[in-house]
Order: C-alpha cells, then structure tokens, then sequence
DNA sequence: CTGAAAGCGCTTACAG
DNA sequence: CTGAAAGCGCTTACAG
C-alpha cells in the first residue's frame, strides 16, 4: 500500500523484502505449490505491504505465455455470439486469462490485422468465428505456435482445431420440422452471413427432397435487426400463394416479424408460423413463444477452453472437430 | 512467408535480411516518418519475406506501452454497455490498440481481480462502468500511472477521469414529462443496479415536488430479460388505482411490458403509457415505437478515447467529467 | 537519418 | 525447497 504514484513496484523488490530471491517470489506466484508454507506467508505479507501487482508483459515475455485469448466476432450487438463471447470470458476468467474483443465487421481486412494484432500478442489462442479463407493469413496461423480454434461453424478443413455444429444440418432439421407440421408453403428470410447460407442451402435441399412446392425466400442485410423485419414482412404480404410459415435467420428477426404479423391482424401461427434461430431469452418469453433452434453457446465456450488446456499441457488432441449439435424447440409460433 | 512453427522471427532477423541496425527496423513500426524512404522499402521487403510480426509483449515491457485497453462492464448480453463496447473496440482498432473484455457482473470481488488483471497486463487505460467504492482499489488505481475513465454515470468524486451523464436528471426528466403528459399514476420497473436507482430517486423527488400523487414501484432484479416484465405486470394488473404509466428501467422491459399488457388486450398507450431507457434499436422498431431516453454510446465512446489520446501525449486534461448528456425521445407509448 | 548498447521486469533450467 | 544468472524480444536515449 505504499509507492509513489507512476512507478510499479518490481519483483526484486518483494522479494527484498521477503528476504528470498526473485526465482522464489516468481514461483509463488506461477507454482505455488513448490514454494514451502513460511516462505509463503512472507512473500504474501511482502506484497500485501509493497501493493505490488505483476508485470505480465514481462511475464509473458519470458514464460511465452500471454495469458491472452483473441475472440474474434463480427459484432457484438443483437448478435448470438455475445452469449458465446460472455460464457468464454467467464470462464477463462477463473484461470486469470483475459479475453481480447475483436470485432471483425464484414471486412476481411479488418479481420487480418485483427489476427496479427493477436499474434503480436502472442495470445495463447485465437477464437475464430468468421470463415477463413485466405491462405496466406491461414499459412500464417499454422505456421505459429498459437492454438486456432474456429467456433460455431464446423469447417471441413480446419485450420487446427473446431467446435460448432453443422449449419446445413439445421436447416434440413427445420425443413423435416416444418413439412411434419403440414405447412405447403415456407418462406425463409436469410441473413446474408455464410452460415445462415449454409441453413438456407440445407433446408431447400432437404424441402426438395420432401417433394415441397418451391420455396420463396428474402435476404436480409446483416447484422439483423429487429426491424429489419418490418420491410421483409410487407414484400411477404403480396407473394401469391402467401406464405403459412416464415423461417427467419434469427430470433429477432422472427420476434420482428411476429409483431409485424400481429400489428396487422394475423394470427401466428393459426395465420402465418414463424421459425427463429438460436434461442435466444426471448425466444421463450415472446407471445405466442418462438419456435427455434437451441445452440448451447456456453458448451462451445467450454469445449473450445477444454481443448486450450490440453495444448497448453501439450496433450495430444484426437478429434481436431467437435460437434456439439443442436436442438429444435418447437414452441407456440410453428 | 518462411519459418518453420512453433518459432516465430525475430526484429533482429529483419535486421539484418535488410541490412540496417534494429533500431532501425523499430523505428520503421513505431515512428516511420523518422526512416529514410529507401531503408524503409528495404525493411518493408524483408518484413514480407520472413512473415514478421511484431512481439508486442516484447515491445510494451520495453516502451511501458501495452497497447491494451481494459474495459470492464457488468454484462454482455441485453446490455446497454454493448453499444458503448463496440464503439470502443472499433475506434481504438483504427490506432492499433486492443481491447481486454472483463465482466464484472455483480460481485465486487470480480471487480477488484479484473482491476488487477488490467493493471498486470499495464493496460494503457482502464474503462470502468460500475462505480467503485472500495477505498483500497480506488487507491492502487490512483497510485498506477493507468488512465482509469469512468465511463456512464457522472461520479461526483472521479478516480481520474469520468465521462457520462446524469442518471438523476434523467429521473427528473421522465417525472416532467409524464407530468406534462396528463399522467396521474407512474409505476416504475427499476433494475437493481446503482444507475438506475439514481433515476428513479430523480423521477420520485421531482414527481413529488410537482405534486404528483404517490408513485408506485417494483425492482427487477439485473440483468434484466426480456421476460422479467411478465412477472412485474402481473403485479401491476392488481394494483388500485391501476397505473396510467409504467416506467422501465430498459428498453427491453418496456417492450415485455407492452407485449404483455397487448396480449391482455389492453391498448398501449390509451390503457396503459410506457417509457422505457436506452434508445436500443427496438425503441424505434417496435409496434407501438417506444418512448425511452436516447444516450450517445459511441459518444462516450469517442470522448473516452480523446482522453486517453490527450493523456498519451502528456498533455494537460481540463476536464476531468465530461457530461454528454441523453435526450428524451418521445414516442407512441407514451 | 542511423547504430551500439543498456535496460524493460519477469521466468526457468541448472545446481544445490 | 531455494538461488544465481542467463535470457525472453523489443525500445530508446545518446552519439554521430
């Protein structure tokens, strides 16, 4: 609790104090269970009286560990990452590693230097969600020593290692869901991201093969909001046959076309069903509550640390993908 | 684009592939208009070459520079402070720097290890959300040469640095304008946190210094959920004189509100007015647009960060509050 | 505009 | 269980 305002107290400097050498104050701090029980007690009464809080970046730059884990998101805001983002923040957190925020937009140059920005912090980690193409930026990661984990989707050729589920798989799920339930005639309101594509895609193919009449559908310029919905909804009043169920890229687009429906008289579901995806809180707490897809944002967050911890030990690790799956909850909206 | 992994190049072998001194090749990152265009070209050549990127740990240990930023908020997810993150995240990329997600949540423990995290890693700024008590903590920030803005609210006694607006004088803002509207009866939804028991007391003082009859209330517990409300109207459904205007401590609780007071069948707002906080995006997207007080996020945002840039370059700081004030927007629940 | 060299504050084999 | 000492990869006065 001393020191003059602008100077950190050191290392050395505890470790006067303590009357022990610094590889001894280190010790207590990294491994503490090699350091004896009185020695201890000194070093902890020692920095107690000098309020002295370790430099990490040297820290770091002697031990090669950052302590440091990149998260890069497209966005933050009405965005099912945030859930991810939260859980893997929490968690990491309990073993004193901090979470960098990036946020990628839909720039790739911006998730390029992004990347570098966390390599140049030697992070123990980088969490991806975008899709990674570019090769360089790809030889660049593979070439580091840093453990990549892409999250959310589940690449065919991951760059080190996954955890996600399978887009396509969803909307195949949705379209056996929606044909279960008697609907003639979807029409899907995609979010132009590659994954919603790859729900999209899924979901055609497997309507298709239900022998479905075709289906309609609208992009929906993302990030999403909850109004986007209100534009999408009017061009959906005037298609000709008129749509009985409307899959929706997101919870807050359904929720906006739910109210969209409701403020113009219809019923949903009686007059027109809607499908969301991600559950999010308000998925079950709308009127009439939301049918949805459920991703267990928090299991990917404890998944992808799980796999951290066992390259950290320099565990070997089996399965370079995991897939944590999915689950329709179907609800009062369809 | 060489190397093999696990090793990643050094400054030094940039150095030398292009034949000038490491101090050179620093410069060429840190101060570039200080290096010849020639040896610059050189350098740039060499960095490509080798794939170099930078060790900033390396670098801040060396120029007591981190080029990190802490940012500590309570909650992500239905969270107000979103807006303001990203904002934060996005402005501080274009200079390089880097952004440390920590969530406090609602235990103060985690407050003061998140402190502490920032201050190892030498954060170049601490951004703080919640208000600080603790007489040690405020200390050991004060006693570190971090710039620590508080970011939000208007503390009457800043740390440092403070940049907001006042929470009590949107109370009494909202109390004047339910006044001027002909409501007889409020009820407020108020959140357990600190800022939002600052506006209530303002919209209680100034309601009663109008001489308005008593005003109802209830606390939601944070963070709040979409589905909070239901509860909460419930209860206000019981109420004797029922309420002619409902308060909410966030948008999101004004829009559960209305969508539980719509589907009792009650008119918003003929039956029942609501006023919500924040100005989120659904404000203005939801049938009928929500009444709420707009605050400039990303405003704060920049303000925080010209702070920090004017620290950075050592110069004197006049203002230690900065007040960017909110606006009430009037809409059609209320 | 550029270089030689000291220094930033830790960690970690190695030896005891 | 502990210590002496080398080393991590940069930056930055200082001198030219």
């Amino acid at each position: 609790m001393t020191n003059s305002p602008g100077r950190s107290a050191r290392l050395d400097e505890v470790a006067a104090r303590a009357g022990v050498s610094t590889a001894t104050v280190s010790r207590f701090f990294n491994n503490p269970d090699v350091v004896a029980a009185a020695t201890a007690e000194k070093i902890r009464a020692a920095v107690a009286e000098i309020g002295y809080v370790p430099n990490l970046l040297a820290g770091g730059l002697a031990s090669n560990r950052s302590r440091l884990v990149a998260a890069l998101v497209p966005h933050l805001s009405n965005s099912i990452f945030g859930q991810t983002i939260e859980a893997m923040v929490e968690q990491l957190y309990t073993e004193g590693i901090v979470v960098m925020l990036g946020l990628t937009g839909t720039a790739d140059i911006r998730l390029e230097s992004l990347i570098k920005a966390a390599l140049a912090r030697r992070a123990d980690a980088i969490i991806l969600t975008g899709i990674l193409e570019d090769e360089e930026l790809r030889g660049l990661l593979q070439r580091s020593s840093t453990t990549v984990i892409e999250i959310w989707g589940l690449p065919e050729n991951p760059i080190d290692l996954a955890v996600g589920f399978s887009h396509r798989a969803v909307g195949v799920d949705i379209a056996r869901f929606i044909h279960s339930r008697g609907y003639l005639h979807p029409h899907l309101l995609t979010p132009s991201t590659a994954r919603a594509r790859e729900r999209r895609d899924g979901l055609i193919a497997e309507w298709a093969a239900a022998g479905g009449a075709p289906v309609t559908e609208d992009d929906v310029e993302a990030p999403v909001h909850f109004g986007s919905a209100r534009a999408a909804f009017a061009k959906i009043r005037r298609l000709d046959p008129r749509p009985d169920v409307i899959v929706c890229g997101s919870d807050s687009l359904a929720q906006g076309v739910m109210v969209e429906a409701m403020s113009c008289g219809l019923k949903v579901p009686d007059d027109i069903a809607v499908v969301g995806f991600g559950n999010s809180s308000l998925a079950g707490e709308m009127r009439p509550t939301i049918t949805t897809i459920d991703v267990d944002g928090a299991r990917i967050a404890r998944e992808a640390i799980a796999a951290m911890r066992q390259r950290a030990l320099g565990e070997d690790i089996k399965n370079r993908t995991i897939d944590v799956g999915f689950r329709l909850i179907a609800r009062d909206s369809a």
